[in-house]
RNA sequence: GGCGGCGUAGCCAAGUGGUAAGGCAGUGGACUGCAAAUCCACCAUGCAUCGGUUCAAAUCCGAUCGCCGCCUCCA
């Protein structure tokens, strides 16, 4: 598999360090509000590759933290905790916050079918680790204290710019320079932060009672559940500077050793052309969504446009996934249940169109990730599943098809488009039993009679249809 | 100002040197009691614009125009 490594910015071999395992890192959210869209595109996108990963045989050890602290609002030093903000303004306990959108953000997740991470580490559960690197970077010249602040010494770090691509001279001109005089150059950034008496998330430490900066975490909790060099570590594109740049400073100022091999980045959702984001406050939370459209056209829709390619969001958009993911339903839906016994061999047509299907579909996605083309090529199968379907609709045929559909669409992709299966099972013996009954009735050109039902199910979300032949299927929209 | 990305049909979106995937919408036909679904056919001589390199360019190079991201928190 080729991935697109931001670091050496081109597509590269993916190899792991010690196959058959693999460490990915993933940032995850700051957990002091419900998810948007830019959320669910992020981790979909990353869950697509665990899947992938996992589905070529690696053995994945898939971390994803929570920041549950140390993340501030304004400028890197000087803002206020995003999570007791959001505490005071709801009248919580900060851990009762962090609780409650970490829950948020897991229902939301469970709802695309992103699949839970191996471990997901709280920020603060791990403030030991923290104090530990810290004192480490101190010790190997990298960091230095001063009245209960320590701060990361950018100019000790000659790598420090390596991934955003930006020399330290750069930074400053253009830059918003911070006040902070307590520091010898205005881009070190805090690693220790002091913390005062309305500060409620504090712990003590060789500095004195405070609280670690946002960059710390991540290095700190990679390193602690993959070790010091990490296979893949991937987050938002917007996350590069000054975040991921000094986790890298951290960590490799601390080990020596490389952080991470590869560099995956997600692009942005946007609305008409603008980044969708929490501070310019045009974002569509994902619950929103929801009640319009069901979380796997969500995920239909993200997954329809590569994960380094912006995606603007509109209704049309989902609308437009919406009627795509109806025609994989349907088909889906045509080859029926998959746990009957195989009494024959599919045609040699059907062979050859998943054989094709397969090659293609393998193809794209080694190719960075390539969901899109991966998609085309599911399409393609439908289309010439169906075609083989309308002339030979052999139990054989219907069987292979599903299953292919099933190991591409469904456990690479995520897309379940068979719904979940137990609850339905009731639910579909009666659609057959009120098919044959309206099989009967068209038999008896009793059409007024076929037409109230059609009206009556579809209120109810199902959709009769008439075959040729003279049956009936009857299935939920 | 510095760094980076993008501009492909009505809409969305792949394709990064070999003659434009796929989806949505649309049109015509088959099928149908009427539908729906499905199938067949059609739907970009052209990929922001202008030059250049090449047997060959959406793809490489240069210029121009437009849009966006990062350089402050954000996936």
């Amino acid at each position: 598999m080729r991935l697109y490594n931001s670091l050496t910015r081109q597509k590269e071999e993916f190899e792991p360090l010690a196959p058959p395992y693999v460490g990915v890192y993933i940032c995850g959210p700051t957990v002091y509000s419900p998810s948007h869209l830019g959320h669910g595109k992020s981790y979909v996108s990353f869950d697509v590759l665990i899947r992938y990963l996992r589905y070529l045989g690696y053995n994945v050890r898939y971390i994803q933290n929570i920041t549950d602290v140390g993340h501030l609002t304004d400028d890197a030093d000087a803002g206020e905790d995003k999570i007791e903000k959001q505490a005071r303004l709801e009248k919580l306990e900060p851990m009762q916050i962090a609780e409650k959108y970490t829950k948020s953000y897991f229902d939301d997740m469970d709802a695309l079918g992103v699949l839970r991470p191996d471990v997901s580490p709280r920020a603060s559960g791990h403030i030991p680790e923290q104090i530990e690197l810290i004192k480490k970077l101190i010790k190997r010249g990298h960091a230095y204290e001063v009245d209960g602040y320590v701060y990361y010494s950018v100019s000790s770090f000659p790598g420090y710019g390596k991934l955003s691509g930006r020399k330290l001279d750069d930074l400053m001109s253009g830059a918003r320079v911070s006040v902070d005089e307590r520091k010898r150059n205005p881009k070190d950034f805090a690693l220790w932060k002091q913390a005062g008496d309305d500060h409620i998330l504090k712990w003590n430490s060789p500095w004195g009672w405070g609280y670690p900066g946002w960059h710390l975490e991540c290095s700190a909790m990679s390193m602690r559940y993959i070790g010091n060099t990490l296979d893949i570590h991937g987050g938002g594109l917007d996350n590069i500077f000054p975040h991921h740049e000094s986790e890298i400073a951290q960590s490799e100022g601390a080990t020596g050793k490389p952080f991470a091999r590869v560099w995956l980045h997600n692009n942005m959702v946007t609305v008409d052309g603008q980044k969708m984001g929490k501070s310019l406050g045009n974002f569509t939370l994902l619950k929103e969504i929801f009640e319009k459209f069901s979380p796997i056209v969500v995920r239909l829709y993200i997954l329809r446009s590569h994960y380094r390619s912006p995606l603007d969001f509109s209704d049309k958009g989902l609308e437009s996934a919406k009627s795509a993911l109806e025609r994989l339903t349907a088909f889906r839906a045509r080859l029926g249940r998959t746990d009957s016994e195989i009494a024959e061999k599919p045609s040699e047509e059907t062979a050859a169109l998943i054989k094709r299907t397969k090659a293609v579909f393998l193809e794209f996605m080694d190719d960075d990730l390539n969901t899109p083309g991966a998609l085309a090529s599911i399409f393609d199968l439908i289309r010439g599943g169906n075609t083989i379907l309308d002339k030979d609709d052999s139990p054989a045929n219907r069987i292979v098809l599903s299953g292919i559909l099933e190991e591409l669409a469904g456990t690479i992709l995520g897309l379940d488009t068979a719904g979940s299966a137990s609850s339905e099972a009731n639910s579909m013996e009666l659609c057959e039993i009120l098919a044959e009954t309206r099989g009967i009735l068209r038999e008896n050109r009793l059409f007024e009679a076929t037409d109230r039902m059609r009206e009556s199910l579809n209120r109810i979300g199902y959709i009769a249809r008439d075959l040729p032949g003279g049956k009936s299927k009857i299935t939920r929209k």
